[in-house]
DNA sequence: TATTAGCACTCTGGTATTGACATTGCTAAT
DNA sequence: ATTAGCAATGTCAATACCAGAGTGCTAATA
């Protein structure tokens, strides 16, 4: 346990050091804690010890460890009151009854990423979960419609599929009535499957060229399933920071924000706000994740925020707790 | 115009810079030239007379200038066979009946940005050429319906609506009777005025709340024409190049890919292969860009590759036309 | 006349060297 | 328990230096 002046000292390096990226001293200090920069460096030596504290070199000044971090967020840090500002531009967002709920998120991340630089995003939920609500077809043309699929979860998607010469546009629904009424409510990521059990065998007997028509539809619905929603705004705000000034590391970032395994990595298990320093999330061991899941009729998601591990961690998380808070209701 | 030798010279000093990246120097051409340093010297100051090189300072090689470039591209380049390799991997691509177009261009981006080293796009044609072919609606839930907006060039997208509790699903079916009996084949740029003048008056006699319901849909096609299709493929791709290697250009250059306006900038107009070096573009001046206009049945869009003015632009425009080709039949 | 050898000159890029500065750890005094 | 004082250690920026790669120019050559 460490005593209060040694909270206090922590936390001041903390809050010094997220402000200024640079190593902070003893001296700097003395005002703050009214003693000498001796004492300081006494206190500081056995934060060291016990592994909140890290030197960059012999005789620099201090910086916290992951570990420093995590006590800060875990025990010292208290909940930033948001400015009025940036509450009013979020507040009108989520007050505008016109905004479908998707819109009004994707919206509001443009706007936090701008008050924390940081990145953010929203991630639908994964496809294990949601289940086929309805399947719509349009026809297009004579060798194309298009696919409609809605999950519970209220998740849409639409695909142009081709369709050969042989197969008429009645023939398509006809497979899709029959998908609506055998295959509703179960999970995206199973469908590809049960379609071979319990869908082409009944469409073999009324349907010319079932086998190339089940074609169609299983590559669809292998398609559908693996994509899931998800916007993230401020991309390249992570640029602005001295620890990722040069290309390797700032392309490595950049590349993990466009795989395919980012969803899977990201999306976030608990209903509460969470933080995830350094090597505690699994997506880069440079940043720090803060990250919630929603749920709002049905409907649930992730939202997160991805920043260098001096970051702002009060703000943030009062900002994502806001946010949370306002889609929610 | 430029004798044998110095068109030679100056391909050579291309085609060299373009590999290295570093100026070159005259002593390293004199086997491929069979002349003297000296001799080469004297070429390259006449070369820079012209305005085809350029000097990093004083006593440094030669780098090619745009004007430089815009001369190898026009007069030197020779169409570069295709290895076999690439073109097997485009080739069972695009032969594959069962991709839809926009699929098979969209995978085919990320083998040009492989082997490119490049950043590849296309877009989907502008709002202005595309007109309405139809409007769909499918009901969600009783506040929530999905309209899909369908295009004469393919275009599709999807959006949900929130419906006030007054409305019913059956009213807003009854506007998109009407919408696609008098708004077909307006230009999508155009819709939301004639919603005014077209639908609005018309709704106005039999359906209830009539001023809510157009709104819904006038804000909706706003939307729809302010998007457009895109794809994106090696975004990351020039920060390999020396010449990108500080964050400052990085961040400006990826934060113009995230760019509203970038889709404008960048559609081509052209139905042949056009390069655009430097600032020549109206891009990013030290970029080089690469592209062209396809049209398949109707549905057109621009196929660009960006990269750094640095850049292979035999392979480049040699792939592209193969790729063009592919598309178009 | 076109080419070339030769040479002085210029600029880069890497490596040392230096000094100012910040900061620490430790010791001894308070 | 705190502090003043000091030597030790490392960074950072400036400077100097040198080798290397080029160039431009002049004068000789084919």
């Amino acid at each position: 346990m460490l005593t209060e002046r040694q909270n206090k000292l922590l936390r001041i390096i903390v809050e010094e050091y997220v402000k200024t990226a640079s190593p902070v001293g003893s001296k700097a200090l003395c005002d703050e804690l009214n003693c000498s920069s001796a004492t300081i460096r006494n206190e500081m030596a056995t934060l060291e010890n016990v592994g909140f504290l890290e030197k960059t070199h012999t005789s620099s000044g201090r910086v916290p460890s992951e570990d420093g971090y995590r006590y800060y967020v875990n025990n010292l840090m208290k909940p930033k009151e948001m400015t009025g500002e940036d509450m009013l531009k979020l507040q009108t967002l989520f007050d505008n009854r016109e905004l479908v709920l998707s819109d009004a998120i994707n919206k509001s991340l443009e706007i936090v990423s701008e008050i924390t630089n940081c990145t953010s995003l929203v991630l639908g939920s994964s496809s294990s979960i949601n289940r086929l609500k309805q399947v719509e077809v349009v026809p297009f043309d004579n060798n194309k419609v298009i696919a409609i699929v809605i999950t519970d979860k209220g998740h849409i998607e639409h695909k142009e599929l081709n369709i050969e010469d042989g197969i008429s546009v009645d023939e398509v629904k006809k497979v899709v009535e029959l998908i609506n009424k055998l295959l509703v409510g179960t999970p995206l990521d199973e469908i590809s499957a049960k379609l071979e059990f319990e869908i082409k065998p009944r469409i073999a007997s009324y349907v010319k060229s079932h086998e190339a028509l089940y074609q169609v539809f299983y590559n669809a619905f292998s398609e559908f399933s693996n994509k899931s929603h998800m916007h993230m705004a401020g991309r390249t705000n992570l640029l602005n920071y001295k620890e990722f000034d040069n290309t390797s590391k700032i392309r490595e970032i950049l590349d993990k924000f466009d795989d395919d395994k980012m969803v899977q990595k990201i999306e976030a298990e608990e209903n509460d706000i969470n933080v995830y320093i350094g090597h505690e999330n699994n997506f880069d061991d440079d940043v720090s994740i803060i990250k919630t899941k929603y749920v709002v009729n049905g409907e649930e998601g992730t939202i997160a925020i991805v920043g260098p591990k001096r970051m702002d961690y009060e703000k943030v998380v009062s900002l994502l707790e806001f946010i949370k808070q306002n889609i929610e209701r």
